[in-house]
DNA sequence: GAAACGAAATGAGACGTCTCATTTCGTTTC
DNA sequence: GAAACGAAATGAGACGTCTCATTTCGTTTC
């Protein structure tokens, strides 16, 4: 058993109201009596129980965070920037992943709350959704916030990227390539980051003056056979391919890359390319992929520092925070040769690539 | 504030022990007080305080596990394993980084320590050791088992691939495609794995009858630029460039297929090429890179179930556990090209590559 | 040197839970 | 119906820490 304040009182020779008073940093204690429980620590090799320590003052400094899937590379990232800012705090990061699941997003929860931390960040899980009354319990004085995916119906402080000027931006830069026969493939439309993007791709084409045209909207999944399908389905529309396609996160873009070379399709020399989301070792993608990149480091460190706000008695009535953070676009050789369509000279529209050089 | 089992036993109408009994699963417990309790539960919205729990019983449910680098995708993945292994038998698991830092490390298994883990899965960071003593001090009482890196100088129970017999049927592998001049880039030596994956290369040039060359070894780093130089430097060796290069470990070897790439030269056509780890979408690279892979899920999966062993009181004092799982190969692009060297003819080899069609 | 004062030390009590010895209760047996 | 018995319920005490009211101590002041 580890050694208590009990035994660093006797072996010192005070009280352990003055051990207590030594450990917790008070200043009513004469120099003798600190060098006598410093000693006494050093010889007993004592750590203080946190536990028991928690329970008497009903703060554990620490704060929790459920990510859907921790092997996708996007959620990592996020960890590493909460983690630091969390840890200049002094206060402890524990990171649960739910797999996706609302179920066992709820059993997370319900454990971190068991726990007693103070704080919760929350990607949510994506898939079917709890009763509101459920959700909103599981969170009732726990203060949460939420990142990068924002739940409809819950209004809580919540951290992401400006989903749908970062997607304008990406369209916009294909659109500045000449392209005008955009395809997009989402994730789950039941995200609202999703939608977001969505938005943000008819937004982009409004401005350029560019109709949206219905069978250019591949609404998609995070499943790889169900972005195949979704894919070929695409592919069959009858005025013909896009010239370009943009997805609007990394795990759908990485699917729909595979299902379309899986056909015989590459990029850049069948069709243009850009996604949201850095995929991983990007730069060593042949080609290399134009994408739209979250700050995730900062994602998470924002998103603490919004979360300590709302923990912090002083500050914790505040107005709710929507702290949106801007994405960065790097193109790359999926996305930057300029591509131009000839004048119409029959019904079917021709196409060619000219490639700069 | 919740709740508290006090305000349960008002509303029951029982006594707080009988509450304790029915939350416990105690069977002397009549069904009339059972379910008066139950329904205050409901009511109040209960949920135990596990800190309180845990100072009385002294057991946490929780085990830790420590990385080096969560944002390295091999880690994720062993995470995974561990806390599914974990969640079936009960117990919670809480992922702290070390960010490649022993410094770091210490205050992470201390941080454990203090929260009173049961027991902790370690992959250890590379890097400035800590003095034995301190190390030992460190995890005294308290169950570890290290993962993938062993301490050379520290008697634990682990899990780990069998990283010489892995290399070895890498080089092999390399062997049998032609190739004789093989270079090998490793990670740090400082850590007892990269030792071992070169113990398998030696062993399989032995085997084969190819005698080892010093200038075909290069002992690496995790470090890109660092992994350039190495590089670099091994290109420049007398008797010119080696056919193929074997990377001892995923973050290695991206980093030297980078510094290759960068001096224009590719694989396969100027290298045959073969790493350890799946490089992360790595069905993905054109071409595709060989791979000497691990069973990460099982290894995270594999070491909860020694540490659970060696937790519980009954088995705790069995003989140390040393774990070792076999890996597999996969042979993609890189290396899939047999290689024939010309019978020499003078005194500087004459090497051809001839491509099957 | 007694009184006054502030600093230092003490020790009781509590955080929420579980355990276990003790008490209460209900049923069975003769 | 009293005695015996086992099941059910109770309540005191403890886990290790912190807090805070109280006490002790040492120094200063007149």
């Amino acid at each position: 058993m580890p050694p208590t304040q009990k035994e660093l009182a006797k072996l010192a020779g005070v009280s352990a109201g003055t051990v207590s008073n030594v450990i917790s940093g008070s200043t009513n204690v004469s120099d003798r009596s600190r060098q006598k429980v410093l000693e006494a620590i050093r010889v007993l090799n004592y750590q203080p129980n946190l536990i028991a320590r928690s329970l008497k003052t009903n703060r554990t400094n620490t704060l929790g965070i459920v990510v859907p899937d921790i092997t996708i590379p996007f959620f990592p990232k996020i960890i590493r920037g909460a983690e630091s800012a969390a840890r200049e705090r002094g206060y402890f990061l524990i990171v649960l992943d739910s797999e996706s699941s609302h179920t066992r997003e709820a059993d997370m929860i319900a454990l971190l709350r068991a726990q007693r931390v103070e704080g919760i960040l929350l990607i949510p899980a994506g898939g079917e959704r709890l009763s509101p009354e459920r959700s909103a319990s599981l969170t009732s004085n726990l203060p949460v916030v939420c990142l990068d995916r924002l739940p409809a119906d819950l209004d809580v402080d919540s951290v992401c990227v400006d989903d749908c000027g970062a997607a304008e931006m990406g369209i916009s830069h294909l659109m500045g390539m000449g392209h005008r026969e955009i395809a997009i493939i989402t994730g789950p439309l039941t995200l609202h980051n999703e939608q977001e993007r969505l938005r943000g791709y008819r937004q982009a084409l409004k401005k350029g003056g560019i109709p949206v045209q219905p069978s250019l909207i591949w609404s998609g999944s995070f499943e790889q056979d169900e972005v195949a399908r979704i894919c070929q389905n695409g592919l069959l529309r009858p005025s013909g391919r896009p010239s370009a396609l943009f997805a609007t996160n990394g795990v759908t873009g990485l699917a729909a890359l595979r299902s379309l070379y899986a056909v015989g399709l590459s990029t850049p020399r069948d069709f243009t390319f850009a996604t949201f989301d850095e995929l991983t070792a990007e730069d060593f993608f042949k080609p290399g992929i134009t994408s739209v990149i979250q700050p995730t480091f900062d994602m998470g460190y924002r998103a603490v520092e919004v979360l300590l706000k709302r923990i912090d008695k002083e500050t914790a009535d505040g107005p709710r925070e929507k702290v949106r953070l801007p994405a960065t676009l790097i193109a790359r050789e999926s996305s930057n040769t300029p591509f131009y369509v000839e004048p119409k000279k029959n019904s079917a529209a021709i196409r060619k690539t000219a490639r700069a050089k």
